[in-house]
RNA sequence: GGGCGGGUAGCUCAGUGGGAGAGCAUCACCCUUACAAGGUGGGGGUCGCAGGUUCGAGCCCUGUCCCGCCCA
C-alpha cells in the first residue's frame, strides 16, 4: 500500500502512520479483552488521571510504560486487559466549574446545589475527554469499552457499600479533630493534600507574665503571634532546670488576660527557642495532641475563612494576617514583644489552590486506619505483592507503622456524598447504601444527609475492584481480580497505592495487584522539577508533534531506569528520533531488494545459510531472551538499550553490510539471503512494537513474503520468544573473529588517515589451519567492509618492510603502506606499545601474587594468564615491526 | 532531628566483586545508491573523599562531605 513511501522518503514521517494505524486498531477492536476467553489473564488498571488535567510528561513516561507491559504481554498470549478511566478530582473539578461561574459574576452558592453539579456534570462532558483523547495519542491500547469514571453509577454504588460497611464495624467515624483547613476551598485537606512548603518567616518572642509576680515572666517563640488569642497553657519540658519551679503555677494571656497554667510535658524541645512553649489546642496538630493529653480547654478563635471570631476580643473580624499585624503591634505597644528573628519553616499549603492551610477544630469523618494497615503490611513482607524498586517497600512500610486516622469528609459539593442521614427528631444517623426516607431509629421521615463529600481518594482507594463490577460478582470481576501489575508514581504511594491494598484486602479479600511498578519523576535537562513558574515544563504532545509519538516512547523507556528521577534532555529524543530514522531506512533497503524478486519464490532446500545469516540468527535470538528478561524484570531502560543496540550495530552496522555481496549474487542466493534479513527485521520489528507501535506497524505491513495465515496487524502477532535451539555458538565465534580483523584494519588506517576511497593489499598471517579455511571462505566480508584491493591469507606471508601491523589472537595483520606515511606508523607502535606494557604489568602482578592464584576462581586466573600470553606476543611482534620500520 | 536516594567522561545516565560503558556533545576523515537524522576512526575517567573487608572494590562495610526527596 505504501511502497512508494519506502521508495521515496528517506525519513520517517510519523504523522499519517500514527493517525491511520491507531483508528484501524480501535475499529478492529484489538484493545478489547472478553472476560470469557479461556487464555490467561493479564490485567492493569490505569492510575485515572484527574478529570480536569491535561496531559503531562509524567503520564505520557507512566502510559507508554502501561502501554508497553500490556502490548507485550498481549503478544504472548494473554488475555491482555488494560482498563482505562478518569478521576473526579473533587477539588479541582469543582475549581474549574467554579472559576467559570466566576466569569458570569456567580458563585456556586447563587446556583444553589443541585444546580451546580449539574453544571459540574455538563463540564465533565464537555472537556473531561481531553485527557482521554491525549492518551490515544500516546498509542495507549487502553480497553475503551471498559472506561470507567469515579462517578459512575457502579463506581459510586461501590464508595457506598464499602462505607457502609465500614461504618458498621466502627471503622468509620465522625469526630471533633483538628484538620487541615483551607479557608479558600472552605474544605478539609488530608495531611497528604496539605503540602508544607518552605517560607521565610519569624519567630516572635513574647513574655507571658507569671501570675501574682511582678517582675518574673517566660518567654514564648512562635511562628504564629494570632494564634495566642487561643492559647490555654505554656509547656516546659519537665526535666528543664530552667522553668522546674514554674510548673504548676499560671500565667497570664497578655492581650487577653486569660489565666492559663504551665504545664510538664516531654514534647517541648528545651533547646529549641525559649524552651516555652504556647498551646494552642484549637489551632495546632501537636498542640491540640498536647491538649488532650492534659485536659486543656480548646478556644477556636476563627471563622472557616480564617478571620478571627468573637473569641477574638478588640481583634474580631479581622483576617488572620491583618490580626498578626494588629497583635504583633499591640505587644510591642504593651511591651511584651522581647525581639524578632528571621525563621525559615515549613508552611502548609492547599495542594489545589496553594492557599496557607489552617490547622482547624472541626467536626470530621474519619477513617480508622490502624486495622486495615496491619494486612496491608504483612501482604507485602508476606510477598504477596511486589515493588519494583524494591526500596519503596520500607517507605511504605515506615509510613503504615506510623499511619494516623484519614480524615475522609471534604466540605465540598462535587464527589461522593457521605451517606449518612441526621435525625432531626431522635439525633440518630443512619448510614445506608440506599437513599433512606425515614429514620432506622425512630422512623421520622425528617432526615437530612450529611452535607459533606468523600475525599476523592476513597473512591480511588476501591478502584481495582469498583472499574470491574464489584460489589456484584461480575464475569469481570472474576476474571481480571486480581490485577497483575500496577505501575505509578511513588509521590502517590501512600496516598492511593496504600490504600488500594488495605481496601482490597478487606473488601475483595485479596491484593489488588501483585506487582506495583514505581516509575521515577521525570525532570528537566538540569534535575529540576518541571514547574509552570519555572517554564522549562516540557510538553509531551508538542514533543510527539515535532518527533513523533514513537521516538517519545522509546526515549521514555531508554530513561525509565529504576532510579527515582529520570533528567530529561530533549537532545535524548532527538537521538532517539534517529533510530526511528534507521529502522525506516534499513526497512527502506530490504523492500528496495525485493523490488524485483516474488517474495513467493520457494527457496530451494539445499540452500545453507551463510556465515552472517546463521550469526544474525543466533544474535537475534539473545536479543529475543534479554528482551523478554529485561521487561519481566521491569528493566525498561535495558530493554530499550538491548534492542538499540542490536538493531543499530548488529543488524545494520554488521549484517546488512555483510550481506550486500550475497544480494548482488545469482536468484537463489539473493532470495535466500533475502528470506534471512526480512525475517531477522520483521522479528525485530515485532520486539520493538511494545516500545514503538506505529512505526514498527507500519513497516511490519509492508514487508513481503508474509504467510497466508499470518495475523492482519503485528499487534496481535505473537512475541518473538527465546529458543536455545537457535544458538550458534560456533558462528558466533567465527563472526567475532572476522569482525575483530577488521575493526583492526579499520583502527589501523584510521590511525594512518589513509583516505577512506584509498584501497590498501591486507595480508594475513595465519597459523591454525581452520582459521585459514575460515578467512580465505570469507573474504568477501573484508572486501565490502574495508576498502582492500587485495587480501592475502596464508602461514607464510612477507608484507614487506613498509607495511603496519595489528594482532588478533595469533593472526599476523600487515597493512603494506606508502613509504611516505610510515612515520605515522612508528608514532602509532609508540602508542601502542607502552599501552600494552602497561597492560601487561597489572596483569603479571595479579598473576605474580600466589594468593590470587590460590583464591580466585580457575576461570578467572586462566583467563589472567591466557591476557598475558596474548599482550606478551602482541608486544613481542610489535616491537620486531618496530625495529625493522626504524632501520 | 529521623528515614530514603544520589555523587561514574564536557552533559544526561547505565553498571550483576574479576577486562570502566551508552547516548549526546567533541575532533579527524568521508555526499561509499538504505540512512549526513548517515558511515569510519580518535580523544576524553583519581568512579565525591578517607578508611576497612577481600587474592581482587565503581560495586560490600564504616566514617565523612555535598546534593535531592520524604517524614517530624
Amino acid at each position: 500500500m505504501s511502497e512508494e513511501i519506502f521508495e521515496l522518503a528517506s525519513k520517517y514521517d510519523p504523522k499519517q502512520v500514527e493517525k491511520k494505524w491507531y483508528s484501524t486498531w480501535t475499529q478492529k477492536g484489538y484493545f478489547h479483552a472478553d472476560e470469557k476467553s479461556d487464555k490467561p489473564p493479564f490485567v492493569m488498571v490505569i492510575p485515572p488521571p484527574n478529570v480536569t488535567g491535561i496531559l503531562h510528561i509524567g503520564h505520557a513516561l507512566n502510559n507508554s510504560i502501561q502501554d508497553i507491559l500490556i502490548r507485550w504481554k498481549r503478544m504472548q498470549g494473554y488475555n491482555a486487559c488494560w482498563i482505562p478511566g478518569t478521576d473526579h478530582a473533587g477539588i479541582a473539578t469543582q475549581n474549574v466549574v467554579e472559576r467559570q461561574l466566576k466569569k458570569e459574576g456567580k458563585t456556586r452558592h447563587d446556583l444553589g446545589r443541585e444546580d451546580f453539579l449539574e453544571r459540574v456534570w455538563e463540564w465533565k462532558k464537555e472537556y473531561g475527554g481531553t485527557i482521554i483523547r491525549q492518551l490515544k495519542e500516546m498509542g495507549c491500547s487502553c480497553d475503551w469499552e471498559r472506561e470507567r469514571f469515579t462517578m459512575d453509577e457502579g463506581l459510586s454504588k461501590a464508595v457506598r457499600e464499602v462505607f457502609v460497611r465500614l461504618y458498621k464495624e466502627g471503622l468509620i467515624y465522625r469526630g471533633t479533630y483538628i484538620v487541615n483547613w483551607c479557608p479558600r476551598c472552605y474544605t478539609a485537606l488530608s495531611d497528604d493534600e496539605a503540602e508544607p512548603q518552605d517560607s521565610k518567616g519569624h519567630l516572635w518572642h513574647i513574655r507571658y507574665p507569671i501570675e501574682g509576680s511582678s517582675d518574673e515572666y517566660v518567654i514564648v517563640a512562635t511562628t504564629r503571634p494570632e494564634t495566642m488569642l487561643g492559647d490555654t497553657a505554656v509547656a516546659v519540658h519537665p526535666d528543664d532546670e530552667r522553668y522546674r519551679h514554674l510548673i504548676g503555677k499560671n500565667v497570664m494571656l497578655p492581650l487577653v488576660n486569660r489565666i492559663i497554667p504551665v504545664i510538664a510535658d516531654n514534647y517541648v524541645d528545651p533547646k529549641f527557642g525559649t524552651g516555652c512553649l504556647k498551646i494552642t489546642p484549637a489551632h495546632d496538630p501537636n498542640d491540640f495532641q498536647i491538649g488532650l493529653k492534659h485536659d486543656l480547654p480548646q478556644i477556636n478563635v476563627m471563622t472557616p475563612d480564617a478571620k478571627i471570631n468573637e473569641q477574638g476580643g478588640k481583634y474580631t473580624g479581622l483576617d488572620r494576617n491583618e490580626a498578626r499585624k494588629a497583635i504583633v503591634a499591640d505587644l510591642k505597644e504593651q511591651g511584651y514583644l522581647i525581639k524578632i528573628d528571621d525563621y525559615d519553616h515549613a508552611v502548609r499549603h492547599c495542594y489545589r489552590c496553594n492557599t496557607i492551610v489552617e490547622p482547624y477544630l472541626s467536626l470530621q469523618w474519619f477513617v480508622k486506619m490502624k486495622p486495615l494497615a496491619e494486612p496491608a503490611v504483612t501482604a507485602v513482607k508476606e510477598g504477596k505483592i511486589h515493588f519494583h524498586p524494591q526500596n519503596w517497600e520500607n517507605t511504605y512500610f515506615a509510613w503504615m507503622e506510623n499511619v494516623r486516622d484519614w480524615c475522609i469528609s471534604r466540605q465540598l459539593w462535587w464527589g461522593h456524598r457521605i451517606p449518612v442521614w441526621y435525625c432531626e427528631d431522635c439525633g440518630k444517623e443512619t448510614v445506608s447504601i440506599d437513599d433512606p426516607s425515614t429514620c432506622e431509629h425512630c422512623s421520622s421521615t425528617a432526615i437530612i444527609q450529611d452535607s459533606d463529600v468523600l475525599d476523592t481518594w476513597f473512591s480511588s482507594a476501591l478502584w481495582p475492584f469498583s472499574t470491574l463490577g464489584w460489589p456484584q460478582d461480575t464475569d469481570e470481576f472474576k476474571k481480571f481480580y486480581p490485577t497483575s501489575v500496577l505501575s505509578t508514581s511513588h509521590d502517590i504511594i501512600f496516598f492511593w497505592v496504600a490504600r488500594m491494598i488495605m481496601m482490597g484486602l478487606k473488601f475483595s479479600d485479596n491484593v489488588p495487584f501483585q506487582d506495583v511498578y514505581f516509575h521515577a519523576l521525570v525532570r528537566d535537562a538540569q534535575g529540576r522539577k518541571m514547574s509552570k513558574s519555572l517554564g522549562n515544563a516540557i510538553d509531551p504532545l508538542k514533543i510527539t508533534d515535532e518527533y513523533g509519538t514513537d521516538s517519545l516512547r522509546f526515549t521514555l523507556c531508554a530513561l525509565a531506569a529504576q532510579g527515582r528521577n529520570i533528567n530529561l534532555d530533549t537532545k535524548r529524543i532527538e537521538g532517539y528520533r534517529n533510530f526511528c530514522n534507521k529502522i525506516w531506512n534499513a526497512s527502506r533497503f530490504i523492500l528496495m531488494q525485493w523490488n524485483d524478486i516474488d517474495a513467493q519464490t520457494p527457496v530451494s532446500p539445499d540452500f545453507e545459510y551463510s556465515l552472517a545469516d546463521r550469526w544474525i540468527l543466533s544474535r537475534l535470538n539473545k536479543a529475543v531472551q534479554e528482551t523478554n528478561r529485561n521487561l519481566e524484570q521491569f528493566a525498561f531502560d535495558a530493554t530499550a538499550g538491548t534492542l538499540y543496540h542490536f538493531l543499530w550495530h548488529e543488524y545494520c552496522d554488521w549484517y546488512l553490510e555483510l550481506i550486500k555481496p550475497q544480494l548482488k549474487g545469482d536468484m537463489q542466493q539473493r532470495i535466500s539471503t533475502l528470506k534471512v534479513a526480512t525475517s531477522v527485521l520483521e522479528t525485530i520489528v515485532r520486539l520493538l512494537h511494545p516500545i514503538m507501535p506505529f512505526i514498527t506497524e507500519e513497516i511490519w505491513q509492508n514487508l513481503p513474503g508474509r504467510a497466508a495465515d499470518a495475523p492482519e496487524s503485528i499487534m496481535i502477532s505473537s512475541y518473538p520468544s527465546y529458543d536455545p535451539e537457535k544458538d550458534d555458538a560456533d558462528a558466533e565465534t567465527e563472526m567475532m573473529l572476522i569482525q575483530n580483523i577488521i575493526d583492526s584494519i579499520r583502527n589501523i588506517r584510521g590511525e594512518m588517515h589513509i583516505p577512506p576511497g584509498m584501497k590498501t593489499k591486507v595480508f594475513l598471517k595465519v597459523a591454525g589451519e581452520s582459521d585459514i579455511l575460515l578467512l580465505k571462505a570469507h573474504a568477501e566480508y573484508f572486501h565490502s567492509l574495508v576498502q582492500i584491493d587485495e587480501l592475502l591469507v596464508s602461514n607464510d606471508i612477507n608484507p614487506g618492510k613498509h607495511a603496519s601491523m595489528a594482532l588478533v589472537k595469533d593472526i599476523e595483520i600487515h597493512i603494506p603502506l606508502p613509504v611516505e606515511i610510515i612515520e605515522s606508523e612508528i608514532t602509532r607502535l609508540n602508542k601502542e606499545i607502552p599501552r600494552l606494557e602497561k597492560e601487561i604489568e597489572n596483569v603479571n602482578n595479579k598473576l605474580a601474587n600466589p594468593q590470587f592464584c590460590e583464591r580466585a576462581p580457575e576461570s578467572v586466573v586462566q583467563k589472567e594468564r591466557e591476557k598475558a600470553q596474548q599482550f606478551q606476543l602482541e608486544i613481542l611482534k610489535l616491537k620486531e615491526k618496530l625495529a625493522e620500520l626504524g632501520n
